[in-house]
DNA sequence: CAAAGCATGTAAATAGTTACATGATTTA
DNA sequence: TAAATCATGTAACTATTTACATGCTTTG
C-alpha cells in the first residue's frame, strides 16, 4: 500500500529518522543506534528490520538489493511519502509521557519494606551505574555527536549532552541520599 | 507450586513488594503504584492482576477470598517463602540499566532531520511536560510519601524527592537549550 | 585454512497495553 | 432512581526481547 501511515509508531520514527539521516541498511540502523539514541530509545536487530518491512510495505522506504551470492543484504531510502510521515510525527504534539523504567529506583523504593536491607547499597549501584554511563557516553555517544553536528546535525549533540548532565544530577543525588542515609544510622 | 521462583521479575517485586508495604488488593496495589511507583515503573490492572495470581500459584503470596454477592474480591498477604524471594530480589546486585525511553526526546533528536521543523517546539513540550509531572509529584506523590514515612518507611520519600529534582533539572535544561536555540537563530 | 568476529536476519517467547465487561456502592 | 464512580477482572492485540541461524570477511 503506497498510501503510508498517517500516524507512525516511535520506534517507526526512530527508523525512518535514522535512514533520513544517513544509515542505509539495517546493520548501520543498529549501529547508529547504539551510538546515540540507545540511552533514550532502545531498538534490537528484530525490532529495527521488523520495521524496515513494515515501511518499506507501506512505501515510507524505498527498498534496494544488495545480496552479493548467498547473502541477502538491502538498502533504503526515504520516499517523498517517508517524508511527509517523518515531518507529521516529529510535530505532533500530544502529550507524551516521559517512561522511565528504572529497577535500581524500584529496589530503593521498597528497600525499608523488610528489616536489614541495605538502602546504601542500592544507592550505591545506582551511583556505579550512572558513572559507567558517563564512561560510554565520553567515549562513544559524545564523539558520535560531534561526527554528527560536522555533517550539520546540532541536536543529537544537544540530546547527548541532556544524557551526561541526567547522569551527572544521579551521581549528585546519589552522594547526597547516601549521606543522609549515613546520618540517620550514625 | 510451593517452592517459588528464585529469581522474581522487577514487576514480580514490585507487587510483592507492595503487598508487603500493606497493599491487600489488586485494586490497592493500582491506587498505591499510581501516587509512588508510576512515574519509575508502571503498572496497569492487567499486569498486575496476573502477577498476583502467579505469586500465590508459587506460594510467595496466600489469598484470601473475599466474595461478596456475585462481586469477586481477593486479599493477598506475603507468606514466609515470599519474604524470602523479596529479600533475594532486593538484594540483587546485577547490573541493571536506566531505561529511559522519552518520545520526546527522540523527536528533538531528529528535530534538524528535516529542513523546517521547529525544534524550539519540540524543547517547549518537554519542558512544559515535565511542569505537569511536578504539579503531580507536589499535588499527589509528596504527599503520598509523608503518608509512608508516616508508617515507618522513608525511602518512598527519596524516590518522590528524586522525581522532583529530576523533573526540575529537566526543566532547566529545556529553558537552556531553547536560549541557546533561540541564539543560533538570532 | 581455521578461528574470530562482522553482518543480516528469523522464530518463539515474554511483557505490556488497550479495549472491554460487569457488578457494587455512593451521590445527585 | 439514574448517574457516577468504585472495584475487579479478562481477551485480544502490540511491542519487545531472547535465542538462534547463517553466511561473509578478516586475521593469526
Amino acid at each position: 500500500m503506497l498510501t503510508g501511515r498517517v500516524d507512525l509508531s516511535n520506534t517507526a520514527g526512530a527508523v525512518l529518522g535514522m535512514v533520513a539521516i544517513g544509515a542505509r541498511s539495517g546493520y548501520e540502523i543498529g549501529r547508529a543506534v547504539e551510538r546515540s539514541l540507545r540511552f533514550f530509545w532502545a531498538l534490537g536487530p528484530p525490532q529495527i528490520y521488523a520495521e524496515l518491512r513494515r515501511l518499506e510495505a507501506e512505501g515510507l522506504l524505498r527498498g534496494a538489493d544488495e545480496t552479493r551470492g548467498k547473502r541477502p543484504r538491502r538498502t533504503f531510502e526515504v520516499t517523498a511519502a517517508g517524508e511527509r510521515a517523518l515531518r507529521t510525527w516529529l510535530e505532533r504534539d500530544e502529550p507524551v509521557p516521559l517512561e522511565l523504567r528504572d529497577p535500581q529506583l524500584l529496589r530503593l523504593f521498597f528497600a525499608d519494606a523488610l528489616p536489614g536491607v541495605d538502602a546504601s547499597a542500592r544507592v550505591d549501584a545506582m551511583r556505579r551505574r550512572s558513572e559507567r554511563a558517563l564512561d560510554h557516553f565520553r567515549a562513544e555517544i559524545l564523539p558520535a555527536a560531534d561526527g554528527a553536528r560536522a555533517d550539520g546535525f546540532a541536536l543529537p549533540g544537544e540530546v547527548a549532552r541532556f544524557g551526561v548532565e541526567l547522569h551527572e544530577f544521579i551521581v549528585g543525588w546519589c552522594d547526597r541520599v547516601e549521606a543522609e542515609l549515613g546520618e540517620d544510622r550514625g
